[in-house]
RNA sequence: GUCCCCAUCGUCUAGAGGCCUAGGACACCAGGUUUUCAUCCUGGUAACAGGGGUUCGAAUCCCCUUGGGGAUGCCA
């Protein structure tokens, strides 16, 4: 298989539309987009879908909607794991028929059984194994060992001298000898293998204290990790097509990559263990594994992994609470991953440009909505007015604000010269909500600031300023000004004593946007209504 | 239990044996700008998990300990 159509890097993001999509698979998706894109490959999409249980077509709509939000564009026609079923079925009757799966003895006649792929037992010119060197592991004497061709089980022993029952793949234990407490040799492995291999002759040992064998290790160099192992004494046979005859994940995910001509896999730690097994079956199949990387998981402020008890964990959450595709793609291409010099800010083209699968962490990152609401920030500061009018617009719209969206269409003067003030102090478009004053008629008093700022002794001042402000003929920042400054003065008041009361009465919060503005937007009538309704009530 | 992985300010990170008195960003604190509010500017607090090695020299390499995470499904 190393033709010209494998020279060119080829990458899958394989999420299984169980539910809404997750901000550690979008993670993990950016990582494959900017790892293809900046080779120049392909970024290819997989729907993992066969658990048709659990798969719902609400959520394969979501994720696209999601991906599309976040400009993950994809190549080619989009696979769907659940349609290939009879390619994974016939892989596993190949494996059967190579003796490299097999199907478990029925316990009852007519039972069905799923068929389980073998841990190789010849590994001495594998490239995928090592030998380590020989070992000693103490078994609980009390337990029966049984070794068959589906391997071996016998029973650990706790800290408090209980059995722990222990199953392995045969693989594992290359002249095995099983010893009892006075060294005696119960069981051979080497004098016995050909008959358990061959004609399916099963053994039991009672009475063991240890077992001594040669460790043998399966490998595979990590392109973020680097090499990783785990002895094959470990690891069990594992059942690659159920009993009702569906595939299981592993075998699905390996012929689909093969089928895929996946280059590279790039996927989160959890997945680790599984790469050992997968290697085997790619092997076993004759095919060319690809390139693993496995990346950190991203965690939560208790360290424990994001889950749906965060609940803003999921993608879409974060385009309803006002976050910007381009700042949550920016944040989390940063989770994990730093391009190596000062920058923090980068679009998706210089994310693309600068990114290194080298460069990727394999320690686990903390989610920070703070630091993420500040990028956020930046990126809203640095969009055109008229555009960022645009976005709170269709957000308002797309996250059914109705009173919001229905003012913002029927005053579109005002609401623009709102969206212009207020953009430089947006972090997230749902801070709109605290857009109100500017258009509502009733507005809503912070208790604690009217309480501190508006004192009896400042009502005589207001009533002035509203007889002053009344009588304007332009309601103008300027003018707006002036009085306010008139007011101060005639009450010998200093210079800007007024501005705090002032913007309590007609925005009901002690702060907010540039004052005289504020008040020429909101607009004569609302103004002097609202000092109204002050005096009145005080 | 066993196996695997990970470990720098509260958080994201820079760091490839001497450029490290450990740098940047977020958060936090103080000051300045702003007649108000925010932005902004300046400054500050704050980290190499612990212990052993190797070395003239260790955040960096090795070992141990501790702590965290993952795997151990007929889920994916």
């Amino acid at each position: 298989m190393s033709n010209s159509s494998r020279d060119k890097i080829r990458v899958r993001f394989a999420p299984s539309p169980t539910g809404k999509v997750h901000i550690g698979n979008i993670r993990t998706a950016i990582f494959n987009y900017l790892f293809a894109r900046n080779a120049g490959g392909e970024f290819i999409i997989r729907v993992e879908d066969t658990d048709l249980e659990r798969s719902t077509q609400d959520a394969i709509d979501k994720l696209f909607e999601c991906m599309e939000w976040l400009g993950l564009d994809y190549d080619g026609e989009l696979f769907y794991q659940s349609k290939h079923a009879e390619k994974h079925i016939a892989a596993a009757e190949e494996l059967i028929s190579k003796k490299r799966a097999y199907r478990p003895k029925q316990k009852v006649a007519g039972e069905k059984v799923p068929v389980l792929f073998r841990i190789p037992w010849d590994t001495d010119n594998n490239p995928l194994v090592q030998v380590v060197g020989d070992v000693e592991i103490v078994v609980h004497s009390e337990e029966e060992i049984t070794i068959s061709s589906s391997g071996i089980s016998y029973a650990q022993v706790s800290k408090k001298r209980k059995p722990i029952p222990t199953a392995a793949a045969l693989a594992g234990f290359h002249h095995l000898k099983i010893v009892d407490a006075d060294e005696n040799i119960l069981f051979d492995l080497d004098d016995k293998i050909e008959a358990i291999l061959e004609n399916n002759e099963s053994f039991s040992v009672t009475g063991a204290a240890k077992f001594a064998f040669e460790r043998r290790e399966v490998f595979f160099e990590d392109i973020i990790k680097g090499r990783l192992a785990k002895p094959l004494d470990t690891m069990k046979d594992l059942v690659i097509v159920r009993s009702d005859g569906s595939p299981v994940f592993h075998l699905a995910n390996v012929i689909d990559d093969a089928t895929q001509e996946v280059t590279h896999i790039i996927r989160g730690d959890d997945h680790v263990e599984n790469t050992y097994r997968h290697l085997f079956i790619f092997q076993a199949l004759e095919k060319e594994a690809p390139q693993y990387g496995h990346m950190p998981m991203i965690v939560n402020h208790q360290g424990k992994p994001l889950s749906k008890r965060d609940g803003d964990a999921f993608v879409g959450d974060f385009r309803d609470k006002g976050f910007l595709a381009s700042a949550l793609f920016n944040y989390l291409a940063f989770l994990g991953w730093s391009p190596g010099d000062e920058r923090e800010k980068m679009s998706k083209n210089e994310l693309i440009e600068a990114f290194s699968i080298e460069r990727v962490l394999s320690s686990p990152a903390k989610f920070d909505g703070a630091k993420l609401a500040n990028i956020n920030g930046h990126y809203i500061a640095e969009l055109a007015t008229a555009n960022f009018a645009e976005k709170i617009a269709n957000f308002a719209k797309e996250t059914e604000r109705v009173e919001f969206t229905n003012w913002a269409e029927s005053n579109s003067d005002q609401f623009c010269k709102v969206a212009e003030l207020m953009q430089m102090r947006t972090k997230m478009l749902s801070d709109i909500d605290s857009w109100g004053y500017f258009y509502n008629s009733t507005i809503k008093y912070n208790e604690k600031d009217l309480k501190k700022t508006i004192k009896p002794e400042l009502i005589p001042l207001l009533e002035n300023l509203k007889a002053k402000l009344t009588n304007l003929a332009s309601f103008a920042d300027m003018e707006i000004d002036k009085a306010l400054r008139e007011t101060e003065t005639e009450s010998d008041l200093p210079e800007g004593r007024l501005n705090r009361p002032f913007r309590v009465v007609i925005t009901g919060s002690g702060s907010g946007a540039d004052l005289v503005t504020s008040a020429a937007i909101i607009g004569k009538d609302k103004v002097i209504a609202r000092l109204e309704n002050i005096c009145k009530g005080a």
